[in-house]
DNA sequence: TGAGTAGGTAGTGATTCGCAACTTAAAAAA
DNA sequence: TTTTTTAAGTTGCGAATCACTACCTACTCA
């Protein structure tokens, strides 16, 4: 991929994050993994990509410390690949997408659903809320430079001290 | 790209999302119409793409219905490319994406940055929240088939009628 | 009418992709 | 112990995609 501007390139997390995900299996190897899924033949056998494809993408997503390659002790032949913490964190934006993809292009809730242990009830729509809550459209909210932010005005309880 | 399994694609909304979206140009065309940019040289010097991908991705993102292309009614060279509600819409799959990288690759946030134009606070973390609020972790989470989940029980304040 | 500009196409070589077949090392079976 | 099976890759090859440069085509402006 040729290199962006350099404004665009240093500041923004983006171009960073695609430099991990930005193919096309990346996402859909990962989201496998979410569903539990840990070795070699299970995610190809599952999602029909090319072994070395495969090979690659994992290998990739290790480098990027998105996964961990460890040999089981029992067999040592098998290889499990589990999320890191790095990649556990990629969940909301995987689920942003697909819920996006849910809405825009299939028209139905996608199998299975992530749901929340303790009462089994279906998570929320990934949105984006400011800073006290609100739920926010892109018409509600402007680009700012760091610079120009103020610090939030707290109520003085504890403050002077 | 391979076909998926049924199973797997079906019923998610991810493979969906990926299918235009999952090229690695499409995010950063995407993150400058988020940004204000609405014209082919504007996207090509920011970006510094080549102009026939440019131009394949724009016809892409159009044929999908993310932007919207119009040419201008003062200068009908000028065409100007802007969001879409579905486009509009991948914004918080963006700044997951986005802020994923601020944490795990870059280790400093981007510039500039999203602010709620009611108070210029910048906007919180896309996070997962379960139905009643609570931020979740992938560890308070489990996969559900969508016939095994209950409906929630309300308060019977106006139920039985 | 001629110059300039916005938005693209065309040609070309390098890279990546998907498929099938092969390899390696460990485990299980005989 | 030898043979077979299995997990996880690697290799080779043709097809598709990519990026770079140069060219093209409307339209506008002086």
């Amino acid at each position: 991929m040729g290199e962006l501007k350099e404004d665009l390139c240093l500041d923004c997390g983006l171009p960073a994050a695609l430099e991990s995900m930005g193919e096309r299996w990346s996402f859909l190897i990962l989201r496998a993994a979410f569903n539990g899924l840990h070795h070699f033949e299970e995610f190809q056998s599952t999602l029909g990509i090319a072994r070395n494809i495969l090979a690659n993408r994992l290998g990739r997503l290790v480098d990027h410390g998105i996964l961990a390659r460890e040999p089981m002790p029992d067999d040592r032949r098998k290889i499990e690949y589990r999320l890191t913490e790095k990649g556990a964190a990629l969940l909301p934006a995987m689920l942003a997408l697909r819920q996006w993809g849910e809405v825009w292009e299939t028209g139905m809730p996608s199998t299975p659903v992530l749901v929340d242990t303790r009462d089994e009830q279906p998570i929320r729509k990934v949105s984006i809320l400011s800073h006290d809550g609100r739920e926010l459209q892109l018409g509600d909210m402007c680009w700012k430079h760091t610079h120009e932010i103020k610090p939030l005005e707290m109520p003085r309880l504890q403050a002077v001290a």
